[in-house]
RNA sequence: GGCCUUAUCGUCUAAUGGUUAGGACAUCACCCUCUCACGGUGGAAAUCGGGGUUCGAAUCCCCGUAAGGUCACCA
């Protein structure tokens, strides 16, 4: 690994308008592992400077969302506490003429009557992104944008110019969107005798149809996918590979390891589109490495409560956490099972459809071999080894199937040597007896 | 529409002038198998189009085309 030769200081400024959003989130991400691999840090800044539309519960659920997958941030710094400081400058611009207040015809409701506006060079401006390469644009079509409303309520491009300098930012990696809120950013830092700091801008997440991301593609917030049931480790993981990759055929990463592998050189410059399949299939893989106890905390916790109930349910769901893990790619896969009744012929008898029994012609001589099988040997090897001979002679499917179904009573279960051991021998015969009744 | 940006398998991407254009997900086939799931093996699949530059172009240049972003008294 390269030593970093400057620090860099970077920083995440949502306006909690909303949840984080999953693009969001690989903002952040972003900036975070760029700070990390550079020995700076990444500062925190909510922009709440609409009140109309910020409300604290999306601070809190944009902090809430950083602390899950990991993203340590501190305090925030917070736009709505720092109208003073706003204001200094906008008089200073207003008294150096480099700003006016100007009189307006307002179009719709609540436009004021009186603004402040930018006194626009009308200049070109090009920058050299860090991603992109030079970009240069001529700001003329930009106009006198408006930068306030009044002296207490800076606009958005005032307000991230003086944090940003304020913050000592010296990178600003967000999402090609701002690209067009450069120049103007870059023409009120020269305003304002602010440095340049340095730019990149990373390729949007895009919806399969390749349009924006939004609600009615399915899952946009973090929290969501929270809720459905995928690791924080993977959302970091699996949102690090879109745009970026390590140049190499590596693709898992710890947040750590990100931290020392990131590099904005190897940030894609194209859109990327966001694929769950692909998702889904990095939680399992995920999913099938965790530790015991996570892994049981997490399946438990879908667990639906009257499933809890059964008297027999903490043994039987020992065994048959593997059953359960083998079969899911999300957590929330577990809660559809159990309420779907899939697992209830581990905790009470099964009720049998006589069409799905079939042959039972079988059972009896399956059933003098199974009471021939020793307690050490009760297990799913050793019930097969002890079955396969006599089924694979008369017909797998005339001794297995009925097997099957007489201790799950279901079309579809695990195969009957698992389901054997799980339930036990003394079961296992008692069902196989009563469904020959 | 103006301005800006982008363009390798369906998707995420590798290859920074010389490779049979590589990997992963998804997909398909086969195997495993009493069912479901898991698992294993193999296959198909891409350089947007047209011109240059060069011995040689996915890679550099130009022109098209397509896609996206942005044009607020939101951020």
């Amino acid at each position: 690994m390269e030593t970093p030769k400057t620090k860099a200081i970077t920083r995440f400024p949502p306006s909690p308008t909303g949840n984080l959003h999953v693009g969001g989130l690989r903002t952040a991400l972003f900036n975070y592992l760029y700070a990390k691999r550079m020995g700076g840090e990444m500062v925190f800044r909510i922009e709440d400077t609409d009140k109309e539309r910020s409300k604290k519960e999306y601070e809190q659920n944009i902090l809430d969302s950083l602390n899950w997958v990991g993203i340590k941030v501190g305090e925030p710094w917070r736009q709505s506490e720092r109208t003073e400081v706003y204001k200094g400058h906008l008089k200073k611009m207003i008294d150096s003429g480099l700003a006016y207040i100007s009189k307006e015809t307002p179009k719709e409701e609540g436009e004021r009557a009186e603004v402040i506006r930018f006194k626009n060079p009308n200049k070109k401006i090009a920058f050299e992104d860090l991603i992109l390469g030079t970009i240069e644009v001529d700001t003329t079509d930009l106009g006198d944008f408006v930068i306030a409303k009044d002296l207490e309520t800076p606009l958005y491009h005032l307000a991230v110019v003086v944090d940003d300098f304020d913050m000592g930012v010296t990178h600003i990696i967000r999402g090609q969107e701002h690209i067009a809120n450069t120049p103007r950013q870059i023409l009120i830092q020269e305003a304002i005798g602010a440095p340049r700091p340095f730019y990149g801008h990373i390729p949007l997440i895009l919806a399969p149809d390749k349009t924006k991301l939004s609600k009615r593609h399915g899952a946009v917030s973090v929290t969501q996918y929270k809720d459905e049931g995928y690791l924080p480790e993977v959302l970091v993981n699996f949102l690090a590979l879109i745009g970026w990759n390590p140049g190499n055929d590596r693709e898992f990463f710890t947040l750590d390891e990100l931290c020392k592998e990131f590099s904005l050189e190897k940030v894609q410059k194209s859109s990327g589109v966001f694929d769950v399949k692909k998702l889904n299939w990095m939680n399992k893989e995920y999913i099938k490495k965790l530790p015991k106890e996570r892994l049981t905390e997490l399946v438990l916790e879908r667990v639906p409560k009257d499933k809890k109930d059964f008297p027999s349910f903490s043994q039987v769901f020992e065994k048959i956490l593997p059953i359960i893990v083998d079969r899911i790619e999300r957590f929330d896969e577990v809660t559809k099972m159990f309420e779907a009744g899939e697992f209830d012929y581990f905790f009470a008898d099964p009720v049998y459809e006589k069409s799905l029994l079939k042959n039972t012609s079988h059972l009896p001589k399956l059933l003098d071999i199974l009471g021939g099988i020793t307690d050490d040997n009760w297990n799913a090897a050793g019930i097969k080894s002890a079955v396969w001979d006599f089924a694979t002679e008369v017909g797998r499917g005339e001794v297995l199937w009925p097997m099957r179904v007489s201790l799950s009573g279901r079309e579809k279960s695990p195969d009957p040597f698992t389901l054997a051991e799980v339930l036990g021998k003394e079961e296992t015969v008692r069902r196989i007896k009563m469904s020959l009744e």
